[in-house]
DNA sequence: AAGACTAAGATTGTATACAATCGCGTTTTT
DNA sequence: AAAAACGCGATTGTATACAATCTTAGTCTT
């Protein structure tokens, strides 16, 4: 029952979580004999992960050398938040016009979740990011449109959570970011679409500036 | 010198230019015993090909069962369409903003190169295919984002192409298309961004109109 | 001492062989 | 006669072996 799965995908799914949560840190040399003393079997189920995690951009892979772990500069970084704000925009555009009205309701349930978590004050910080992950997810999927949500949710978002995991969320930043959501939930209920993308655009940049002040912050430590 | 490339590169690059242009249609298997009769050497640089070509979207994987070249519905054409014309559109502004005043200038003689084809008339289709890709790839690389030319350059544009090279382009479609080709370029002068990025969407959005009447009309002539 | 060259070791690319799974035609059963 | 079960062939998934290429450490030269 366990294994409809091959022994490649199983192997890219420990790796793709490894790499994610930053236990394989950026710059890490994967050698296909190294994978197979580590997770049994042979190179070809190896190769054959580490060929989809070049293909989802978690590693880097030259021709007759090896694959690292990718290690993004910040222009990179930028580059990637830069395509994420317009396509989660446009998705929150088009799930203002799709979602059907129950998805709605179900979101708003969700804030309500959120904002339970929050005043409890013992509100993990780990929830409160897969909280927020599930709510970008859910409008990526309002918008009805398969190919966008497999370059966000496919591409995108691994490489953003990779390093979202290690900076520690601030203290204002979980309420600040819950009355966003609030707002732009609101926004898709009136099926104001405009504004849904208005506000979506304005919520990621501003996840954006926190990230560069707390890499600013990493780096002056260093 | 000809060969840096291993063998499972060139076979994926045959393999695209074969399925891009039509030669492989729509819903055929790939086997990797048939890829090795055809291309020669083993099963794993076919191995290696074929997943590559999954990465790229080309072809649909099923585990234990292969893989067949993709066949793309009408819906998901338009999903691949409206993330495109976001994308290429955005493409356009950031274009405006930072190209430098020499692009701009070689972006002008291309196209008056293509004035110059259309008004010879003998203009074969081809030509003009090839240099409407030119336009639309050197604005891509325009925008400075590397991440965004990735993704538009080698996800999107191989699906789109496969779906553009059957349908002739229209008579009068190539003159209009230019008109819509310089005003852009226009507008990237001015540094307008977000007329340049509103003339692109349009572009973009006629198209598709263009190749969704086309492909209606198929389907009434089979 | 710094840099270029060389050779050995390690690693990837490719080939071949075996095992597991699936598709499909046939048979069997209701 | 229709549907389910079975079995065979074909295809993919995995393992092992060999060849080509790169990396690295050491030596040699300047």
């Amino acid at each position: 029952m366990s294994d409809n799965l091959t022994l490649a995908d199983k192997v890219f799914n420990e790796l793709t979580t490894a790499i994610v949560r930053g236990e394989l840190s950026p710059g890490t040399r994967l050698s296909e004999q190294t994978l197979v003393e580590r997770y049994g079997g042979s190179r070809a189920p190896m190769r054959e992960a580490i060929q989809k995690l070049e293909s989802r951009n978690l590693v880097v892979r030259v021709p007759h050398a090896g694959a690292r772990v990718v290690s993004l500069s910040l222009s990179e970084l930028r580059d990637i938040y830069e395509v994420r704000v317009e396509l989660e925009s446009m998705a929150c555009r088009l799930a203002a016009q799709r979602m059907t009205d129950s998805e709605i309701d179900e979101l708003r349930r969700l804030l309500a979740e959120h904002e339970a978590s929050i005043a409890a004050e013992q509100g993990q910080s780990y929830y409160q990011k897969a909280g927020d992950l599930d709510f970008h997810y859910r409008i990526i999927k309002g918008s009805n449109n398969s190919r966008l949500h497999q370059m966000l949710c496919g591409e995108l978002y691994h490489l953003v959570r990779m390093y979202r995991y290690q900076t520690s969320t601030s203290n204002k930043r979980p309420q600040l970011a819950l009355q966003e959501h609030q707002r732009i939930v609101e926004a898709i209920a009136a099926r104001d679409a405009e504004l849904a993308e208005l506000l979506m655009r304005r919520h990621i940049q501003a996840s954006l500036t926190n990230l560069e002040t707390r890499l600013a912050e990493e780096e002056g430590q260093q």
